[in-house]
DNA sequence: CGGACCATTGACCATAGTCAACCGCCGTGG
DNA sequence: CCACGGCGGTTGACTATGGTCAATGGTCCG
């Protein structure tokens, strides 16, 4: 596993012009951090939690989700390394969501005082950070879309283009191929289908040799033909860099 | 119609801590943007624009939409008077999606160049802002949870739920009524339900005796049934003051 | 060996989508 | 002034996608 400031550096100067003073300054500013291993389906923010950290993923998938009044989740978004999946926390205090660990993820957690610190004294990396937020922010909109207007092997193509395409991005992805520790019944969570659906589509696509999924192991077979089936296109997710795949 | 500036102050300091000094710069910025009228269905935003200005809502109605591949729209977020509908676009060049008026609305658009600046010089109205796109994500969050996980007439209970209560946050609601000048193809562009559906959903809520929806005109019957209907909990809206209802 | 959990399959059902027609209102133009 | 067309809303009949219910198999672990 990398080291902490390797792995925000890289995501955060992916998309903003950061000079080396503040490099430096992020790289202190993650040694503040305390690191935290979690087990697969570990909650580390509950909805109404008012935290005084935020986390930064270093190894693993994490996920946020609503729990809706009669105990169903809907997953929201899934964060891999390098990304900050409770910086709203900064500013928003009572959090109106949780955030569980899927599979086994490794994070660190920062205080936000030493953040808002860092703010104040060095604006481009808040604009850095803020850019994190306004990221998940498209990343959630294309959720809307995609779980509102496509139909079901649409929108399972859809996760799965993105889950592949943003591993690509953290350099974490092997070729053709990812860890997406998710269970047939979290995917069902995330699209709004129902664990059987989820489960007759997964066969449907894999018939198609767009994809296997398997085990917590995303294969991909066929990328045109997969991102055809999901209507994928990767503009949203603000990836300067394009992934290889 | 209020003045810009007391428009903004309000939506402002409704979440943030905001002095004398920041107050004076927020009323200075509001002054060097210009106004525009929209008529309905007219774009201010397309997709892949990369604006040099943002928007703040005088009057009316706004709405963030995805332009899908085959020309279907999805509806991703309404906005009304004091919103900042494209406040993204100070840290995302390009533009994801379009924002077009819903009925008449007025504009003003104000240089991103000056926002950028009071940011620098005045950190705590930049953290205000910035709040406010927390705030828009979490509605995101929400659409996301709605559109998913909830059956037809929940969903578009949820939806009226919303709109009313932050048009009484936003004091622009009669009692007991305000103004929703959507068409019943766009609120089905916004649930991802078919127009029939759309009609048959509203008449069934209508038989209830919750709320009324009619010419563009949402009334509210029995607000406790229309809540408990759309299990809505207004917690994501952040709103500190409680709107009365 | 037993139990828990996840994946898979089958049979049936319900919600919501498609297709099509009609109504009422309003603005335009003959 | 009235006829026409367009648009939004409404209704009916039919269809299909996806949900519910139920049972089975496989794997891992205690």
């Amino acid at each position: 596993m990398n080291a902490a400031h390797d792995i925000i550096v890289r995501k955060l100067s992916d998309h903003s012009a950061l000079d080396g003073d503040d490099l430096k300054n992020l790289e202190a500013l993650v040694l503040t951090g305390t690191g935290r291993t979690l087990g697969p389906n570990e909650d580390f923010i509950r909805q109404g939690d008012v935290p005084k950290v935020s986390a930064m993923v270093m190894s693993g998938m994490v996920a946020r989700y609503h729990l809706r009044s009669g105990g169903r989740r809907q997953y929201l978004s899934f964060h891999i390394a390098g990304d900050l999946p409770d910086a709203q926390t900064l500013f928003i205090e009572k959090t109106d969501h949780a955030i569980c660990a899927i599979g086994n993820a490794e994070i660190i957690l920062i205080p936000h005082r030493e953040i808002l610190d860092l703010l104040e004294s060095r604006p481009s990396v808040g604009f850095a950070i803020w850019r994190e937020t306004l990221i998940d922010a498209a990343i959630f909109r294309e959720a809307i879309t995609n779980n509102s207007s496509r139909a079901g092997p649409a929108r399972m193509a859809h996760l799965f283009c993105e889950l592949y395409y943003r591993a690509r991005g953290a350099g974490i992805a092997k070729p053709g191929s990812c860890s997406v520790p998710l269970h047939q019944g979290q995917i069902g969570e995330t699209l709004g289908m129902a664990i059987v659906t989820v489960n007759r589509t997964i066969q449907s696509i894999r018939q198609t040799g767009a994809m296997e999924f398997r085990d917590g192991e995303l294969t991909i077979r066929d990328w045109k033909q997969l991102t055809a089936l999901g209507d994928f296109d990767p503009t949203y997710l603000h990836l300067k860099r394009p992934a290889r795949l």
